[in-house]
RNA sequence: GCGAGGGUGGCCGAGCUUGGACAAAGGCGGCGGACUUAAGAUCCGCUCCCGUAGGGGUCCGUGGGUUCGAAUCCCUCCCCUCGCACCA
């Protein structure tokens, strides 16, 4: 017992091999990994002119790879491959999103540092992407928490302080008092506010915090959207919803009463065709208006305290003594204070009009407010009639009634005039978009590169101090560099004074806004990157993630892309030509996760079955921004069609299967084959349709097998055929297609081949098949309802020359009746009653009518595939041309319809 | 509510862009057979219903429509997933 155990994956092999089932999956990928690595078979020299930039996210290094890393790295390598086998020069790099708070709360855990933390889970993970086989260029990897590469954050962060795109401005912000941090919005998440790390509810307090301008980039953001056509309508949506683009028009009403004058107050409105029906104006409970209310006006204070639920779905309100006055009608309407009015949304202040919102229709219905329609649908004609707006308003755009002179303008063009009539009203943009908050009260992050002076106040470090480096980590429960005393002491780099250092250190998101320049010259020690190079490689030609970066990453990056476009030089607006998000990995429909207790561990499989077989199952599982569910069935079934493959080419290298020189039409049939995986897996590759591309080299495969058992193969054709499989495959299998390229003779990488190439015609190809398929799927229908036990012999003959030109005839000619047409040809009509039955038959389906495989092209595909017939029933299969076969026989065949007689 | 994507045979999943050869590829599962002492693996076939020569019926979420013809195009509704949402 002892010794079996000493070895257990020797142990396991040999069980396996005594039955023919397996390899030793972990020697090969073993052997092919050290192999590339000696080769360097995925570096990418700095000086090749424009790779095809394959682009994974790069992850958070939280120690172990899980299945959903597997996946999407699976993807970039499988493509990065079958484009360097195409010819490419490839740029697939890998780095490592290594700051952020897990490592601090990991480290406080385990009484460690978040460096050496990190550090230890990217020595974890990359041996595990080694383990997988992705092919990277380890050369370029980069780790963000390194001051070699935090240093540029900071740079970037100076420069956009010049260029003025950066601020420093009190906030009230999103806090989570587990984190201990500001969290940007969009890490704020749910109905009820939660942190997205922690879920713990958000507080808000007030701050001073830096900014990015990115709502200066808001227009070109939202409208490059459009010119994204690799990108999935997914994800265009989802930016265009985040930065919420509204045109409309802001206007100012006088708001006076109490004894007190506030002048003109702006409203933003989309509707201004709407203005004759607003019949309120209300405040939101943070106006400046409404706190200066509330010093003077009880009902007020009370309905803040009491009342006011900004969360809930009721709007709740409170009338003022205020009146603002319309600055179209001159009309007073009453003032209220109501909490459905938010005050970071438009002015904080809105005109309502019941009539013709929703909204303000429940809450006039509510207060007593009149409800006044301006807007009646589009007449057919005749006099536009005012909807009735009293259970419900109308809220579509038609035509202005009870609206003075603007009476019976459309909407579209009410909007337009109005704007330009009225003083005080101008079209405006405004966006949901806000400025990006990036400082984070925490350690492990970029210091910002700020220096508080009393007498300068905020000075930046100038460039060339840069880094601003981390100091040591002080295990507390605040910000651990405000405790960091010393670090924190420093001059003030304009006065010299004493100075204090911004403690602040910046959002994870702009280490990733713009690691993907950084690949192109990870080690550059002057700049953030090659501009020259980068305008060369850039943009990323497939970008592959998580749709849970849709918003965040996607749309910071796009917009550091266009600020270094506009003031460093690069010559590209937009990062990521193609995307692809991918679906997850499921287990029984369900998300994996840790809480749930549903995880795979892909190095279970991995040490199980081989990284070769977990590749192929998830590869031929689904299309890849489909989710799927895992499935040991499936893991198997992919096990064991490697182990096949292995053991044909193993077979067939060693001489364990018969050949012969001679070709003859199962070689045919073979080659078609061949060609048409090559062309139809080409295509697939090409638009990442992995699942089909394997399919199609998975039944070439099971082909030769078939093929081999059958007959005494073609050397020539078999070979060939083997060498495009493995080839094929090579892009998701790659250890055990480099190791079956080997068995085969081939000099080289497998990686390095040439991607096969064929002439074949995919419809022909399609064509061909559908007609094998076919004719043998009637052969068993007619050996099974007309009960042949065992056919002797089955003649399938291919359909005379004259009724394909009948059909090609009809087909073309659009003369009423097809009969009269047909009969104008010799080579028809001599065909006497037959051709007056067939040409009847053209004329009665005459529309359904389709382009067919010319005779010759039928006569050999049939011919070709004769065997598979012939192994199937067991009988003598002759493919005839029509001159060669009884007329009764004959007769039966139409194109793409042979006739078929069984002997028995 | 708005927006996006999706609903295909026992299950998974192609096909719908460019309507026709679609009872609808492939895989899995199930059934039968070959091989085997046996199991496993492998191979062959069957797997909506009826039918003694390739036929017929029903079918691709629901209900309509367009068409000679619809899984494929259009509309209605239902359901699922995701995103946004008291957005003025």
């Amino acid at each position: 017992m002892e010794s079996l155990r000493a070895e257990p994956t020797e142990g396991r092999c040999t069980f396996l091999s005594m039955y023919d089932d397996g390899y030793d999956h972990a020697a090969v990928e073993r052997r092919w990994q050290e192999a590339w690595d000696d080769a360097s078979a995925y570096r990418t020299p700095d000086d090749v002119e424009d790779p095809t930039y394959v682009l994974g996210m790069y992850p958070y290094p939280s120690g172990q790879l899980h299945m959903g890393h597997v996946r999407n790295y699976t993807i970039t390598d499988a493509y990065a491959r079958y484009r360097r086998m195409c010819g490419d020069d490839v740029l697939h790099p890998m780095g490592w999103d290594a700051f952020g708070l897990p490592a601090e709360n990991a480290a406080k855990e385990r009484d460690t540092s978040p460096r050496d933390w990190t550090f230890d889970c990217i020595e974890t993970m990359k041996r595990q992407m080694e383990s997988m086989g992705f092919g990277y260029d380890w050369e370029r990897e980069i780790t963000t928490c390194t001051p070699e590469y935090y240093k540029w954050n900071q740079w970037l962060f100076l420069r956009f302080l010049r260029e003025g795109l950066a601020e420093r401005r009190d906030a009230e912000v999103n806090w989570c008092p587990e984190c201990e941090t500001v969290l940007a919005d969009e890490q704020v998440e749910g109905d009820d506010e939660r942190c997205w790390r922690c879920e713990t509810p958000v507080e808000r307090r007030e701050l001073e915090q830096w900014f990015l301008s990115i709502t200066e980039y808001a227009d070109e953001l939202v409208d490059a959207i459009d010119g994204l056509e690799g990108w999935p309508d997914s994800v265009r949506q989802m930016q265009r919803n985040w930065i919420g683009r509204q045109t409309g028009t802001r206007l100012e009403f006088d708001v006076s009463g109490a004894g007190e004058e506030y002048g003109g107050v702006e409203a933003f409105t989309t509707r201004v065709d709407t203005i004759f029906g607003a019949t309120f104006f209300a405040l939101a409970p943070d106006h400046p208006i409404t706190e200066d209310l509330t010093e003077t006006d009880e009902s007020v204070q009370a309905f803040l305290e009491h009342e006011a639920d900004p969360e809930g779905d009721e709007p709740n309100g409170v009338e003022t003594d205020l009146t603002a006055t319309n600055p179209v009608t001159g009309e007073e309407l009453p003032v209220f204070v109501a909490d459905f009015v938010l005050s970071d949304v438009g002015t904080g202040a809105l005109m309502g009009v019941p009539g013709h919102d929703t909204r303000d229709h429940v809450f006039a219905e509510k207060m007593g407010i009149d409800v006044r329609p301006v807007i009646a649908p589009a007449p057919d004609g005749g006099e536009a009639e005012p909807p009735d707006v009293s259970e419900e308003a109308y809220t579509e755009d038609g035509v202005l009634v009870n609206s003075g002179e603007y009476s019976g303008l459309e909407s579209a063009e009410a909007r337009e005039r109005l704007t330009e009539d009225v003083d005080v009203a101008d079209y405006h943009t405004q966006y949901r978009l806000r400025d990006w908050g990036i400082s984070r009260q925490r350690y492990w992050g970029t210091p910002i590169p700020i220096v508080h002076c009393e007498a300068c106040g905020a000075v930046p470090v100038p460039e060339g101090e840069l880094p601003v480096e981390l100091p040591e980590f002080i295990n507390t429960t605040g910000n651990p560099l405000d405790a960091a005393e010393e670090w924190k002491q420093t001059a003030c780099p304009d006065c010299g004074a004493d100075a204090e250092r911004e403690t602040d250190t910046m959002d994870t998101f702009v280490d990733s806004s713009w690691y993907f320049l950084r690949y192109v010259s990870p080690d550059l020690g002057d700049a953030p990157f090659d501009l020259g190079r980068a305008n060369d490689w850039m943009p990323v030609d497939q970008y592959v993630g998580g749709i849970e970066h849709a918003v965040m990453h996607l749309l910071y990056s796009r917009f550091v892309t266009k600020t270094l476009a506009d003031h460093e030089g690069l010559e590209h607006r937009e990062p990521f030509e193609n995307l692809l998000a991918q679906g997850m990995v499921q287990l029984d429909g369900e998300k994996m996760s840790k809480s749930k207790g549903n995880v795979v561990s892909p190095q279970a499989i991995v040490s199980e079955y081989g990284a070769d077989t977990a590749r192929l199952f998830m590869m031929q599982a689904a299309q890849p921004e489909r989710d799927f569910d895992w499935s040991e069935q499936g893991v198997q079934s992919a096990y064991r069609f490697l182990s096949r493959l292995k053991e044909l080419v193993g077979a067939y290298a060693g001489g364990g299967i018969e050949t012969t020189a001679e070709t003859d039409s199962i070689a045919e049939y073979v080659e078609d084959e061949t060609g048409a995986a090559v062309v139809v897996a080409t295509e697939e590759y090409d638009g990442l349709v992995f699942n089909t591309a394997v399919r199609e080299a998975q039944s070439l495969v099971s082909t030769l097998r078939q093929y081999r058992e059958y007959a005494a193969v073609h050397e020539e054709t078999f070979e060939r055929a083997l060498s495009v499989s493995i080839r094929l495959l090579a892009p998701v299998t790659p250890h055990v297609c480099e190791e079956l390229w080997e068995t085969l003779g081939e000099d080289g990488f497998v990686v390095d081949a040439d991607w096969p190439d064929s002439d074949a015609d995919r419809e022909t190809a399609e064509k061909r098949r559908r007609l094998v398929e076919n004719t043998r799927e009637d052969v068993r229908q007619i050996v099974d309802v007309a009960g042949i036990d065992d056919p002797e012999r089955i003649d399938i003959v291919v359909t005379p020359e004259w009724k394909h030109e009948a059909l090609n005839v009809a087909i073309d000619s659009d003369a009423p009746n097809v009969i009269g047409a047909l009969m104008q040809r010799d080579e028809i009509k001599r065909h006497g009653e037959a051709a007056a039955a067939y040409g009847q038959n053209l004329q009665e389906s005459r529309e359904a009518l389709q382009r067919t495989l010319d005779p010759d092209t039928e006569l050999d595909a049939l011919e070709s595939a004769a065997w598979l017939i012939e192994r199937e029933f067991d009988a003598d299969v002759r493919v005839l041309a029509a001159e060669d076969a009884p007329d009764d026989v004959r007769e039966k065949a139409e194109p793409s319809r042979p006739a078929i007689d069984i002997v028995e």
